[in-house]
DNA sequence: TAGTGGTCTAGACCACGAA
DNA sequence: TCGTGGTCTAGACCACTAT
């Protein structure tokens, strides 16, 4: 008895931690300024390092913040929008289309990519490794798989260096007839964490395209968007402009 | 001296654990099955609780698994393919186009809505509920935001009931000129959560999108699907069908 | 070398679902 | 009521970056 109900929080502690900070962030700090370290936040908010932690990973993952070892915690920029498609239906590669080609090897097709090629489970595919950067920082990886049958007129014993240009002439040769792409959510393998300058296992937007030609899925691309960074626009007419940051209570992403 | 090197492990342990885990699912679980609980396996595994479900949130968050409080963790079926667009630019609610109703209100847009529709910041729109259930699951929550100036013809006084029906029947007579889509990455807020039965702060997949008439953004539409369970679809010629889990070491996300 | 975020531990208690 | 996952604590040590 006595012990009337003062707040029925429910809440849990971290919840609430991250929208106290999520409005410190739009109306104390700057893009690109840098926070108090986790230790001292956890002190001044009166809980544990863990639970502060928590609030601040959902905070990354929704764009608001850059945590970087050994430096600090940032005010991250709003979120890039990135074009994904469809871009008038063209092959990767040709023209200017945002990516740099790193490199190309022939290599067995991972299970999940033959299923998509629908190619048998060892064939050897050319694996093109691409990536794309916006705005002097890395925002995906790519790895685009094209089996033999689709370039047939490719020379054996290409250099390295020859190999990706010379796979993407001949593929460019095929009549597009349409593409398809589907996304979800993915995390970071080493790899790609490295190329995107991520730890293992950071939120990726993985976005699977498959190419379409002479009536068969003629080659197949994943890119791995980074899901902290990137916006991906689908645009039909234009990509949705980027506005500056609006403070909005109601927020679930930047 | 006398210390080799025995492992270069300085591969963090959840991560470790998160692979053995992943195999394991493929080769000695079923869908659906039910995993040991989280303290019976982090005692299998000689590590602390905390790491073990370091691993375990990440398999999650790839689809892997499925975790629900008071119930278990079970294994999860492969993500659902679900359409989301183009879909021959038709407004929203014509015809058959797989989303549910659930209500109508008439409120001030957030901020960053009033953004995309260009509309006042302080305007009120109509504010139309939706939901999309797939294989009995709901996978997704939207909220279809309609300024007062496509619907001129709507009557006023409506019956809550008859809100919805109205506003998109009014909003059908303008003649649809194109969409617009974007994806993210965000968390689930607490009413949302509640309706896609996770938890608050569960990753979602943030679908925003602008429908054009008049030269307009006539609504715009913003769409929160389950991470977990979701891979989305853009299909020009048709959705990537949806395969049988394949068990791939390489993978990112099913 | 100092300071940051990242990993890990060994507990405790709470909220929820099913029996 | 019991077992589950969810939250939280107060530490410790490690890996990385900048100086």
């Amino acid at each position: 008895m006595g012990t009337t109900q003062l707040e029925a929080v429910q809440e849990p502690k971290y919840w609430h931690l991250k929208t106290v900070l999520n409005d410190a962030l739009d109306s104390e700090f700057e893009v690109g300024e840098i926070l108090p370290n986790e230790r001292d936040l956890a002190a001044r908010f009166g809980v544990a390092r863990a639970t502060l932690r928590q609030a601040l990973e959902q905070l990354e993952l929704e764009g608001r913040l850059q945590r970087r070892r050994g430096v600090g915690t940032t005010v991250a920029p709003p979120r890039m929008g990135v074009a994904v498609g469809p871009s008038s239906d063209v092959w990767p590669g040709a023209g200017r289309d945002a990516w740099r080609t790193i490199g190309c090897v022939e290599a067995v097709a991972p299970g999940s990519v033959a299923a998509l090629l629908g190619t048998g489970p060892d064939e050897t595919v050319h694996t093109i490794r691409r990536e794309r950067v916006m705005q002097g920082q890395p925002v995906a990886t790519e790895l685009l798989y094209v089996p033999p049958v689709s370039v047939p007129g490719l020379s054996a014993m290409l250099s390295p260096a020859a190999h990706a240009p010379a796979v993407l002439r001949e593929l460019h040769l095929l009549e597009l007839e349409g593409e398809d792409r589907a996304v979800e959510l993915g995390s970071a393998r080493a790899e790609d964490a490295k190329q995107l300058d991520r730890l293992p296992g950071a939120p990726v937007l993985v976005v699977t395209t498959r190419y379409f030609a002479q009536g068969r899925v003629a080659a197949a691309a994943v890119a791995t968007y980074r899901a902290d960074t990137c916006r991906l626009t689908f645009g039909h007419s234009g990509a949705i402009e980027v506005t500056h940051h609006q403070p909005d209570s109601d927020r679930q992403a930047s």
